[in-house]
DNA sequence: GTTTCGGTTCTTTTT
DNA sequence: GAACCGAAAC
């Protein structure tokens, strides 16, 4: 027999009420640091405690480094009941249903996952045969922006496009034209974008009923993480898979909304009740992470959101000392600040990965980057580029992702264009030729690919159709290491030797995606795994020990959820932080706010706001900074000043 | 006609 | 960095 746990002592009143809530709809409000996941990890724990087989609950979250916390920690409460959980981000859900019904919205079962490059290379693509390049046509990436937005939406994009270029000389009906090519594109590729993971999950369910059922009938419970970045199509494949039992239980804070961007719409919180009128509401606002002096900045400044849920943190920690205002002269008195403050902190007693410097964007962290490694500093920063997106491990992933869906044109012409002597022009020959798939199951395929080469290229080419051959006969392994170990053997070892100047960085990442690749019996488990990772996620599964001696450097989004002793937030001026290009969007600076309210709340003990008052411009001019609005709305006496 | 190379420019946020 | 553009090289 297992132990049975006693709510009502591991938890706090409002955590237990929201835990042990009885069937039916509920929502959670969960302020910062309330113990949000603590709760969750609870409720699962008491549902499979009630005799609910895990197999029937249904847990979304937003980053699989979620779903594993909850699931490891609730197999701490309750052990190894709450195995066959389904547990896992909107994404991976939806590409673990489609993978079984794909055919019944017209693609193959073996579809491609496109990552965020693969669909921009789609994109441009389309901009070029539709010929409407030029200087003044928006760039791919504001296109991908676009579509996205009308996917996450449900909006038209010639009506998005009309909006947001009608001050333009750019014409809608031309964007319009693009997004109608790239969507048959994809068909033609099968292959699906992220958002189209989303659209085709919900699509499936809207057409057919028998499969909604099925998955209604399955899901007894379904619980929902981070509730207020779900954009519609999200919130409605939530409530469509609990329309059969409607024990549905979101958690989530529309202080903490921060993907609007994306098509999150924190409105999806607000109307639940409206959806759900027989719902209860429980609200978490005890806050057991921070000191109060750091609650109270976080408080003053949430308060410059008047039209949201109001709720009010409520200290749990003994008082100990006020967040520092620091206001430097430029960003490398800002780097020598960072230093200094971190060696303080070091002395305190506290180890470098309780310490995190935050900021809004990537590039703001450059000259910090330069100056702690200077320094000799420990640093461990999760880039802007994912692991999975660099070249040369997009390179080495070709062979696989062509055995995986023969019909991938992006793979297929990365793979070509790394011969040399052979570029687009060539690589698209070849593709035309062999109309619209390569099928290197076929030798015949392989020889006709080799011929269509230029005389030059052909032996390497050869080299290359050798690996398909191999996997075909069984000389190598049929796993996804094995033939990228091939290709790397045969070919790319050497092409990246010649490529590129820092060779070893590359070959040791390439030989840890081997690594990571054992993980996967199938090719497409692992190619899917590898488009759906995120960084932080795939960071999981690197040495840790490796980052015990580094401070944490990150953007404020990627550090949702997370939390540190002391954090130290740069570059809070006026252009960076609120950013200018999300102000000129309506309620972007709520949004912002929102943002500067979720960096402020990750600190445990200590907080460093740090505002340069210069910043130096590309051609080298220096920049006056005025202190962010966000700072000139927190009253002074919350901050102390920098020794 | 294609590929390659060298110089220039630009960085919001992410599944 | 890495994406883009124009010019040189094949």
């Amino acid at each position: 027999m297992t132990k049975t746990i006693d709510f009502e002592k591991t938890l706090n009143a409002e955590q237990c009420a929201a835990a042990t809530a009885a069937d039916g709809p509920v929502l959670v409000i969960a302020a910062a640091g309330t113990g949000k996941t603590r709760t969750l990890t609870h409720r699962v724990a008491y549902l499979v405690e009630q005799g609910i087989d895990a197999q029937r609950i249904l847990l979304l979250t937003f980053t699989n480094k979620a779903a594993n916390e909850m699931v490891q920690r609730a197999t701490t409460l309750v052990g190894e009941r709450v195995g066959g959980l389904w547990g896992g981000t909107f994404h991976h859900m939806a590409n673990r249903i489609l993978r079984r019904q794909a055919t019944r919205i017209g693609y193959q079962q073996d579809y491609s996952i496109l990552d965020a490059d693969d669909s921009k290379r789609l994109v441009r693509a389309c901009v070029d045969e539709l010929k409407l390049k030029s200087k003044h046509f928006p760039k791919p990436e504001v296109l991908m922006g676009l579509f996205g937005m009308a996917a996450s939406t449900e909006r038209q994009v010639v009506d998005l496009a009309h909006q947001r270029f009608q001050y333009h000389d750019i014409s809608a009906e031309d964007i319009a034209r693009v997004h109608a090519l790239f969507m048959r594109r994809k068909r033609e590729l099968n292959a699906m974008d992220f958002d189209d993971l989303l659209t085709n999950a919900l699509q499936l369910f809207r057409e057919h009923a028998d499969v909604a059922e099925m998955y209604q009938q399955r899901f007894q419970y379904v619980l929902v993480d981070e509730y207020q970045d779900t954009n519609v199509i999200q919130s409605e494949w939530v409530d469509t898979l609990a329309k059969g039992y409607r024990n549905i239980l979101v958690v989530g804070d529309d202080f903490q909304s921060i993907y609007s961007w994306r098509g999150a719409d924190f409105r999806n919180i607000m109307s639940f009740p409206v959806r759900y009128p027989d719902a209860r509401i429980f609200k978490l606002e005890t806050n057991y992470r921070s000191v109060p002096e750091v609650l109270a900045v976080a408080n003053a400044c949430i308060a410059g959101n008047p039209e949201q849920y109001q709720k009010t943190l409520h200290a749990r920690r003994e008082p100990y000392k006020r967040p520092v205002l620091a206001e430097l002269r430029d960003g490398g008195d800002q780097a020598r600040f960072v230093i200094d403050t971190v060696r303080n902190l070091r002395r305190e007693g506290y180890a470098p990965k309780d310490i995190a410097v935050l900021y809004r964007a990537h590039f703001h962290a450059l000259e910090l980057q330069m100056e702690l490694a200077r320094q000799g500093m420990p640093f461990f920063i999760t880039s802007g580029s994912r692991f999975f997106e660099q070249a040369h491990i997009k390179d080495v992933c070709t062979v696989l992702r062509l055995l995986g869906n023969a019909s991938d044109q992006l793979s297929f012409l990365r793979l070509m264009e790394l011969i040399p002597k052979v570029g687009k022009r060539t690589a698209e020959k070849i593709w035309t030729a062999m109309e619209g798939a390569f099928d290197a199951r076929q030798a015949d395929k392989r020889q006709q690919l080799v011929k269509g080469l230029p005389n030059s290229a052909r032996e390497t080419g050869e080299q290359i159709m050798d690996v398909f051959a191999a996997y075909y006969d069984g000389r190598i392994g049929n796993t996804p290491g094995a033939v990228i170990e091939e290709f790397v053997n045969v070919f790319y070892d050497e092409y990246a030797v010649k490529t590129y100047e820092n060779y070893d960085r590359r070959m040791e990442d390439v030989n840890e995606l081997v690594t990571f690749s054992t993980k996967f019996q199938s090719i497409h488990d692992f190619l899917s795994e590898m488009a759906l990772l995120s960084n932080i996620d795939a960071e999981m599964d690197r040495s840790e020990a490796a980052f015990d001696d580094a401070i944490r450097l990150s953007t404020v989004h990627q550090a949702k959820g997370l939390e540190w002793q002391a954090v130290i937030i740069i570059w809070v001026v006026e252009g960076m932080f609120p950013s200018n290009r999300a102000i000129e969007t309506p309620d972007g600076e709520a949004e912002e706010r929102r943002l500067f309210y979720v960096a402020t709340t990750r600190a445990k003990d200590e907080l460093f706001i740090c505002v340069p008052s210069t910043r130096r411009q590309r051609d080298g001019a220096m920049n006056y900074c005025t202190p962010s609005r966000f700072i000139e709305e927190i009253p002074p006496d919350l901050f102390r000043a920098a020794n």
